[in-house]
DNA sequence: CTTGATTCTCTAGTATAGTAGAGAGTTTAT
DNA sequence: ATAAACTCTCTACTATACTAGAGAATCAAG
């Protein structure tokens, strides 16, 4: 028993991360860190008998991930799917592979898109560096509305 | 007074679109755009004496543009204070300016960092395609993470 | 003129991604 | 041994972007 705990202990020590040592090395506040272990997104290696959380040395390494996925626009539950079959070091079975295949497709989608929106953003600065003012057509509201719009129809 | 509402009434008739409509214009469901216009994101040109909000014609072109911004990942505020701009028609003062300023830089750093990680996820599925499991380093428990991680960290 | 559709406001509920704090147990340092 | 720091669970609250429904007024068609 004794020595069993000694074992776990040192073990824990010099392989694994309490939360808040993790905490330090990401960035991420403990809660947040709680969050994700609950959420099923980032799960500690082991608990303790005390309950404790303790990562891998890797889970700072996923965290990067997740920042990353999260920046760009994937929710946790996606970024959840993606690291499940990581973690699990699963054969990339059929649904895995159209899992994969459909977020590379929808980020092309995405880069595509935005960086037609920054065009027309882009445009939109241009336009209006020396665009004074419309006073002749009240009616028209917006004096770049019109040309911003004629790229929106190709967007979407 | 009855020529009053008259006028009024064949104004918006003509020229103005009932939430209803508008809604099916956009495809947007008639709460959501009440969201919008308590949100004062997208406002009706006026409201009747009956209360109705009577919107633009431009209102659906509007909408197209909400809709793209916010696929993009522009939360609504971010586009009330860009859509602010184009209807009240302002000079581009220098606040204005830079808001857009950030924001176009905001989509140019987004745009790389998409692009880097669809790379990341091709790599990822490109080395699952050709690796039947590890069986080698049990402790290695996601056999990517690594080569997936190197690349990470040049990405913030 | 009445019926049905549309609109109004207002309240409340949903999902996502957390954050904050209470109260209790555990660990670490002195 | 005791205090400070850390961790635990659990509840509740935040913001964003809606969605649903109640109850009332208004409008449009026959």
């Amino acid at each position: 028993m004794m020595v069993e705990k000694n074992i776990e202990t040192i073990m824990s020590k010099t392989t694994h991360l309490k939360i808040g040592e993790l905490a330090k090395q990401t960035g991420l506040p403990v809660g947040t860190l709680r969050y994700y272990s609950d959420f099923g997104l980032l799960q500690p290696v082991h608990r303790g008998d005390n309950g404790y959380r303790y990562y891998s040395q890797n889970a700072s390494r996923q965290v990067e991930f997740i920042k990353k996925a999260q920046a760009i626009g994937f929710t946790l539950e996606e970024i959840k799917q993606i690291l499940d079959v990581q973690v699990r070091g699963e054969k990339p079975c059929n649904l895995v592979q159209s899992l994969l295949n459909r977020k590379i497709e929808q980020l092309e989608i995405q880069i595509k898109q935005m960086s037609l929106f920054k065009a027309e953003l882009e445009e939109y600065r241009a336009a209006w560096a020396n665009n004074p003012q419309p006073k002749s057509k009240p009616q028209e509201v917006c004096p770049l509305i019109s040309s911003v719009s004629l790229h929106s129809a190709s967007l979407n």
